[in-house]
DNA sequence: TAGGCCATCTGGTCCT
DNA sequence: AGGACCAGATGGCCTA
């Protein structure tokens, strides 16, 4: 992978650049050192931290192909909409019909989420289709 | 080639 | 004081 190749590169040059340093100039070693390690911790908490935490919450979010690649700005938003869904059908109180907005109730127009809309796109349903829905929101 | 995305570095701030 | 967290800057990679 691309990304783990730059960082055995970036780790290497860290290493050798705070090596040279330690050697040549006694005043910089605490600070340049003390960089050092503040940046690997920071490389660690990105990578063990963040990206396991949006890998953890992409496996959540369901797509079309299931292992379709999303951005991590993708995922929050899923994340967000995909919420919506759940929390709609939990209003509904049906979990095998589409779920409605609560404003659509509301306010009489209808619209399916998005996962909806994918459901129904794959389950070829064109009964709720055809009745003139706006589309995903 | 421009724009989107990502990893990394960096300095500031807050917390223990 | 040292570590965790955060946001901005930067440079590289990829794709339309």
């Amino acid at each position: 992978m691309e990304t783990f190749t730059n960082y055995q590169f970036h780790e290497e040059t860290w290493e050798q650049l705070c090596s040279v340093t330690f050697q040549n100039s006694a005043e910089t070693v605490p600070s340049t050192k003390q960089r050092c390690q503040a940046n690997a911790r920071e490389r660690d908490r990105t990578q063990n931290s963040v990206n396991t935490a949006f890998n953890a919450l992409r496996l959540l979010i369901p797509t079309e192909p299931p292992d379709r690649k999303l951005s991590k700005i993708e995922i929050l938003r899923l994340a967000g909409s995909y919420i919506t869904h759940l929390d709609n059908q939990l209003y509904t109180g049906n979990m095998e019909q589409p779920c409605i907005q609560k404003s659509d109730i509301e306010y009489k127009s209808t619209s399916l989420c998005t996962f909806c809309w994918s459901t129904l796109k794959k389950d070829k349903t064109t009964s709720l289709v055809n009745k003139e829905l706006q589309g995903p929101y």
